[in-house]
DNA sequence: GTCTATACATCGATAGAC
DNA sequence: GTCTATCGATGTATAGAC
């Protein structure tokens, strides 16, 4: 005979809206924006869709909000070392520390952040481009002030600007790539560690901050 | 009345094999694998969604060959620059033109292959990834004699692969972000040239190529 | 080689019980 | 706050006419 189909009911196991945004985010990172379903999150955090739907007005807001959260420390740190003190090389480190840090400290962050790039969503050309655009300037400004201080080699902000973020993201989003070539789980702490030092080596040489020998 | 219903019938404008790659890597590459369908690629190349999968037994096998023949030329260029003449300056500078040369021509051809990383595609973890991990190869390869040959500075040679990658495909593929930042359209002759001088020189200061004063 | 028509699954979203 | 059930639109893919 047939199962009894299961009853609607009060919640025994509520979900917290926290972990809905962290089970999106991960869905949204490793399946991209049209790949994630609202099935399929909410399957993930072990509820059903409708239930999900009570959460967010629709798929469009819980991406927003799964960016923007993912986005925000982010955007804190930058502008704390951007605008922190020490001399332009604490600086520049710091900035690349914490940025990697954070990348390391959350595997699907990087992915998520280029996808969103890629499709041209809501932080790029939508309502949430201020405040990537504020950031972008932020690290022109501090690296174009490095120039004029004397501080790094004279050169184009713009790219220069672009080269950084790219170097940063490039590395944790592409993990299949990065992982065999570097024979190493990227996300353990270690292997954070060694990011860290070999980013910031590359970041001081890209600049040209001038190397005491 | 209503108007009489198209019939079918022999083509008229049939649409050339090589016309729908191109279609189809430019939806690919805009809207994603999962947003990309079969419909939106058939409406852009003037056809019906059923001919589209007259030439294409399904929607992975258009995938597959989109994203190859994207990919096929850039390995073919990368690989004469790093095995061909001349010292390894001169190879350095010859890989990132050739590099930017040809993102700079494909307008979507970066936003695809960042994108086919970030869905871990069939040239990341399917069949094709033998010829993928055989290019990082060959660019670690060439990197790390220019180390041995005391050439650049040694490094990390894992890392820089990754990095000198990173810079050459975001810029393009994050065309969205970098256009508003140098104020211009980024596929023109102009700032593809200006592109290559820019990375050239950023490429030759991460590598630690030794600047003769 | 293109078309019309259709099959069947899954999509985002809503209604209403508990 | 979770559930069942359902709606209409759209997804991949196929059958068969011309």
């Amino acid at each position: 005979m047939a199962a009894a189909p299961r009853r609607a009911g009060r919640p025994r196991n509520p979900v917290p809206r926290e972990r809905l945004l962290d089970v999106a985010r991960d869905a949204f990172a490793e399946l991209g924006y049209a790949g994630a379903s609202m099935n399929e999150i909410a399957g993930r955090a072990g509820i059903r869709k409708s239930s999900l739907f009570h959460h967010f007005a629709n798929k469009d807001a819980l991406y927003l909000e799964a960016v923007g959260a993912t986005l925000a420390p982010l955007g804190v740190e930058v502008v704390a070392a951007a605008t922190g003190d020490g001399d332009f090389g604490a600086r520049l480190d710091r900035l690349g520390e914490a940025v990697s840090g954070y990348l390391g400290a959350n595997p699907q962050a990087a992915r998520l952040l280029v996808r969103e790039v890629l499709d041209r969503g809501p932080f790029v050309v939508g309502d949430g481009r201020g405040a990537v655009e504020a950031l972008l300037v932020t690290i022109r400004d501090f690296l174009a002030a490095g120039m004029s201080d004397g501080a790094i080699l004279r050169q184009d902000a713009e790219h220069l600007t672009l080269s950084i973020i790219a170097v940063h993201l490039f590395y944790f989003a592409a993990q299949p790539l990065a992982e065999p070539l570097v024979g190493a789980d990227l996300f353990t702490q270690d292997a954070v560690a060694m990011r860290m030092s070999a980013v910031s080596r590359q970041i001081r040489a890209l600049v040209g901050v001038p190397v005491l020998q």
